[in-house]
DNA sequence: CGTGATGGTAAAGTGACTTGACCCTATATG
DNA sequence: CATATAGGGTCAAGTCACTTTACCATCACG
């Protein structure tokens, strides 16, 4: 049952940060493009890295940044250092948008703060973030 | 960042349930199924009431209820107080897997409640279940 | 009864992926 | 220097968990 209580709060930001930013005009974000801007986002990295640290396939990746691309979030420019390779760019707009993101997340904990009492939240986070120190030791991340 | 700190635990239980399914056997058993198995369970339960439950449409559960049936996990059989109806049951070996997908997750338990001392995962464990009384709350479910 | 709602299914389409094959450039080795 | 091998990226085709559309069968009701 502790799976159903963790994955309801991830549930509750992700409708959150579509609401919001459905209300700043950017419609055209799609849900299978936020795994893309997971933290750190994905700005000055090379594709390949992001891939791997996505735990998706290059052409996965590729075909998320060709749209992304399109909707102008970002851009995929030639690495100055590497002539076989790409540097990611997030753009005027996909700034934008992820400061919309923060916000809604933002908002999300001011609420859950008033709710739970702002010591109770912050134990709340403390918790989660000893929990991911803790198994993240345990599995270390794909290199 | 809270979503992060969320998701991966979601993770690590979602990894383990599937190593355990592996070991004891159930190797036919794919991610995709998961959200069928999700508290209560589908047992004795119509179609489309669970399709509800899970957002999904009833032509998606059914797809996913055509594999699971084959696989010997459960079965459609008719509903006897409604001849439109149908009702899941669920078979030997599907609760066989839930078994064992349980027993993953108390795994997980126990390692974490080591790992942060029993009282701290309590706390973690009351804080999570009392905000997903309160978001519960502000958002009722779908009807 | 018959009319609209409800439960289920068949068929076709969609889209986010994967696998496989390939090109180009970089790096290492003889 | 030459050549092999590895790494970064892309094109093409296939897969599969879905959705949309359409439809049949049964139920609840006036």
């Amino acid at each position: 049952m502790i799976g159903a209580l963790l994955r309801m709060p991830v549930d509750v930001v992700h409708r959150q940060m579509f609401e919001r930013l459905h209300e700043h005009g950017f419609t055209d974000f799609d849900p299978a493009h936020l795994i893309l801007f997971q933290w750190p986002g994905p700005d000055d990295t090379r594709p390949s890295e992001l891939a791997a640290r996505l735990q998706i396939s290059k052409q996965a990746l590729n075909y998320l940044l060709g749209q992304l691309e399109q909707l102008g979030y970002l851009e995929r420019r030639p690495d100055p250092h590497d002539q076989r390779g790409k540097r990611i760019t997030v753009t005027k707009r996909g700034r934008a948008a992820i400061r919309v993101m923060r916000g809604a997340v933002d908002e999300i904990e001011r609420a859950w703060a008033e709710q739970l009492g702002s010591e109770r939240f912050a134990q709340l986070k403390t918790l989660l973030l000893t929990l991911n120190q803790l198994t993240a030791a345990r599995e270390p991340a794909a290199e």
